[in-house]
RNA sequence: GAGCCAUUAGCUCAGCUGGUAGAGCAUCUGACUUUUAAUCAGAGGGUCGGAGGUUCGAGCCCUCCAUGGCUCACCA
């Protein structure tokens, strides 16, 4: 607050002041504008100079001022909002003496109300020209440097306002978030599911293995933890008979920070009553490929160095197969705990000595294959030991209908035929609460109230969970997670 | 949590072997009624991220700290 003004800062202040002494109101109130930059260009681009100078076109506009130029007795300047820029041209002759100073006072960053005809400049700009000039808001800072933008990175997360500003890129990104996530909402919603929202404060964090951030309630005296998933509350509204569910919602893990992880993002979760982890495959792909047609246009995606084809059908990969297949190692067959930590030293796996059957193969698939995985692919049949909330297999009880998708060596989702029985879900828990004593603290607590609902019977159910962020950062060619979350998490300065 | 790299004017960036701070944009003054990274003439603007240290002398070398980026670890 304190903070020592700069000598442009000073100048805006003392412009402010002088706009005051003049009777104007240097931060006004509603202004009526008749179009947005992009739509004058839409509609009046092709006419030519003669033309439109004959059509006389009114037009309104209101836009933060981005570049400008000239003084004498006529300057132009370019107007931003937020479908993009037009120019404007301003002449003393055709505005007033007044009105004009006030233009020639105005600094770049400044909010304005022009009204004006629409024109076109010798070499052709649709620009608008103006005959009355108003300051809605004056700016007391100045903007980053018009050519470059604001490149530095912190600043850019700090402060996105700026970088929305002068960045066109980092906008783009943001309106395509927001189509994205339209474009699923439209999708599921015309495929009858419903939409909900349950809780984000839970008493037991559940639905996923990953530590908590912890709350306290006063007035109830408890501890609460904000949701690590939104699994078990949207199961319990497939037993009250909803059906057809889903949920967007932000998720809090509190763990490292990463290009491709932010301590709360945003998942979709759904479920769907009768169906199982094929026909949420099949969903998932056509899903997610309806985006990609209806926001890019296309179903290939440029990642990177890499072009993706999300057509559907995607690649189905069971994981044993995967890994047999990038390491040569064939878990099919039966074999002791021992006899799997062997083969994983034997193939320089990382393990740690609790581990059994399945968290080697999940290792194995984890080190060596994951991030070969760049064109979507579902890997399925995961361990029973690192699925705790997921069906056996019917033919191998070692293994899960259960898949995650991958694509450019990422994880996209995580969706399975949800374990509806309650005996065996109960035998799971016990199962990750043995794993909690031996030092996992990120196995899964026992739920007594989800397993309550269990017992009143759900249907047979597939469920799914999509990383939205991530998806966002794939169809926006984003090569981090803060490229894509609007105010990404910060150390304090 | 570990390693590497970065931090210089409001912004984008130079700054040599250690010799005492530079450019462009922006700002200010002046010129300019079709410019567009406008142009021309002039001016002002710096705790070189912070604190120590080495040295006659530090933006530059050393140590610690802060913030950020990348990689790794963690995230089944």
């Amino acid at each position: 607050m304190s903070e020592e003004l700069n000598d442009q800062m000073q100048v805006r202040r003392e412009k402010l002041n002088s706009y005051r002494e003049k009777g104007l109101d240097p931060f006004g109130s509603k202004f009526e504008r008749t179009a947005l930059a992009e739509e004058l260009t839409a509609q009046y681009d092709e006419f030519t100079k003669e033309e439109l100078e004959e059509k006389q076109i009114p037009a309104t506009i209101a836009g933060r001022i981005m570049t400008k130029r000239g003084k004498g007795k006529a300057g132009f300047a370019h107007v931003q909002d937020l479908s993009g820029q037009i120019q404007l041209y301003v002449r003393k002759d055709a505005i007033g003496e007044e009105a004009y100073e006030i233009f020639k006072s105005a600094d770049i960053g400044d909010i304005v109300g022009v009204t004006g005809e629409m024109f076109k400049t010798n070499v052709g700009e649709l620009s608008v020209k103006a005959n009355e000039f108003e300051i809605l808001t004056k700016s007391l800072r100045p903007l980053p440097e018009k050519f470059h933008g604001l490149k530095d990175v912190e600043q850019r997360y700090r402060q996105r306002y700026l970088d929305l500003i002068t960045n066109p890129e980092s906008r783009d990104t943001f309106v395509m978030r927001s189509k994205i996530i339209q474009s699923m909402r439209r999708y599921l919603d015309n495929l009858g599911f419903l939409e909900v929202e349950t809780p984000m404060m839970h008493s037991i964090p559940g639905g996923a293995s990953a530590r908590p951030f912890v709350t306290h309630h006063n007035a109830l005296d408890m501890e609460l933890y904000m949701r690590i998933a939104i699994e078990l509350h949207l199961k319990r509204l497939i037993v009250g008979g909803m059906e057809k569910v889903y949920e967007i919602g932000r998720v809090f893990r509190n763990e490292g920070i990463s290009t491709r992880h932010n301590p709360e993002f945003t998942m979709i979760e759904l479920y769907e009553a009768y169906a199982d982890y094929h026909d949420i495959m099949s969903l998932t792909e056509h899903l997610i490929a309806h985006i990609a047609k209806e926001v890019l246009g296309t179903a290939k995606v440029q990642y990177d160095d890499q072009e993706i084809d999300l057509e559907p059908e995607w690649t189905r990969l069971h994981m044993v197969d995967a890994v047999k297949e990038y390491t040569g190692v064939d878990f099919w067959k039966e074999m002791s705990d021992e006899e799997a930590k062997a083969l994983a030293k034997d193939h320089g796996i990382e393990i740690q000595e609790t581990m059994t059957f399945g968290h080697i193969v999940n290792e194995f698939f984890e080190q060596k294959v994951e991030e070969k995985l760049i064109q979507p692919t579902f890997v399925y049949g995961h361990p029973i030991e690192i699925s705790p909330l997921a069906k056996k297999n019917p033919e191998d009880a070692r293994f899960t209908d259960r898949f995650e998708l991958f694509i450019v060596g990422r994880e996209h989702a995580n969706a399975f035929s949800e374990l509806n029985d309650p005996i065996d879900q109960r035998e799971r828990f016990e199962g990750q609460l043995k794993e909690r004593e031996e030092g996992n603290d990120e196995a899964h607590l026992m739920d007594d109230d989800f397993l309550e609902s269990l017992e009143y019977g759900m249907p047979p159910t597939g469920g799914l969970g999509i990383g939205v962020d991530r998806l966002v950062m794939l169809l926006t060619n984003s090569a981090s997670i803060r490229d894509v979350l609007l105010f990404p998490q910060m150390r304090n300065k």
